[in-house]
DNA sequence: TAGCGACATGTCAACAGTGGAATGTAGGAT
DNA sequence: ATCCTACATTCCACTGTTGACATGTCGCTA
């Protein structure tokens, strides 16, 4: 349950309203914790309802802008400061495959292992000119964005340089018993 | 909707009971795609109802075997090849918390740091053991279970490595500008 | 032979997350 | 004056995930 917690964190930086909240899940948010409209609106009817954020004010077009209470930044706090977060990578489909990866032909298990090393590198190329542009934001989201930022690196240099051995690894498999491949693949038909 | 090609692939290997596979999802499969009793056994259901998969014995006390179809093997092995994986990490708990870093106090900010540094130490401590016992296991496991236990090693190491270089981070940050640290803490009341 | 633990499956309620549709308003540009 | 875009919220249906509960059987051992 941390959308509650992502947007108690939202408003402890400044009040806003769901669209506003809506607009940084979809930049800054979009990768550590995504979440959609139904999902925010509807959390923050309860954490009103909960006492940990209010209607701090009313604008055009319906617009409601809250900000979190003391209640809210209590709990802010005690999730920040006395709990520890649940575990980092609890699904991925990506490792899931690589145990199957014995039922393909070993080229295909290579190809596979290559194509991740790939998309590791891609993304450091996307991520890596961001450093400049969150260098120039606002105070906080310049320290700490960095440093998620950064951690968005070097994950992906680990995940490409991890798919690089792999792969050799499976290529010195290969040379050890040559005959071993599963059938040749689902036909054409 | 991966659950389904979990299941295909493990069945892949062999033919398996629920229960059988409910162990696999216990030990090995357990940190890349847990899943629960309900899961597994509404998903067989629906994995032999589209023909992925038939009952290929019964055994004492109700026990049902599964095997994979043609059909399985042609899902699984699409789904292996022709299909990307979805992203990584969606969600992060850990990362989330880093965007928030600037509503607590900088010591409890390189607490939580160091925290995340040790966890990443205890991981690597808790994985290498393993190291020797998968290499005991049968052949593809052996294989492929390494590639993904390595994974994890370099996952932690790289975790704790960030963490501790974005402790230093923050402390070069505090040195910067001493007075600003957010209201004291909750107060003890 | 009684009982226990492991085997084995099935069902249910609740919640979290996804995606889309419905509805409407304000403000700026033509 | 009109229209378009961005603003802004609400509701809904579907799927995936969790955890708990219910139910029953087999095989070993005391």
């Amino acid at each position: 349950m941390s959308l509650r917690h992502a947007l108690l964190g939202l408003l402890g930086q400044s009040p806003a309203s769901g669209y506003d909240l809506l607009k940084t899940f979809g930049i800054s948010l979009a990768n550590v914790w995504p979440a959609t409209q139904s999902q925010v609106y509807a959390e923050l009817g309860r954490l009103a309802d909960a006492g940990l954020v209010e209607v701090s004010a009313e604008g055009p077009r319906g617009r409601k802008e809250y900000a979190i209470t003391e209640a809210g930044l209590a709990e802010l706090r005690h999730w920040m400061t006395e709990t520890d977060p649940g575990p980092i990578a609890r699904r991925s489909e990506m490792l899931l495959r690589v145990f199957f990866l014995g039922q393909i032909r070993p080229e295909q298990a290579r190809a596979y292992l290559r194509r991740q090393a790939e998309l590791g590198e891609e993304r450091i190329k996307k991520l890596a000119p961001l450093k400049e542009v969150v260098e120039k934001m606002d105070d906080d989201l310049s320290v700490y964005g960095r440093l998620a930022l950064d951690w968005g690196l070097r994950f992906s240099a680990m995940q490409r340089d991890w798919a690089l051995w792999a792969e050799k690894e499976i290529e010195k498999e290969i040379e050890k018993k040559p005959g071993s491949a599963p059938e040749p693949e689902a036909r054409p038909e």
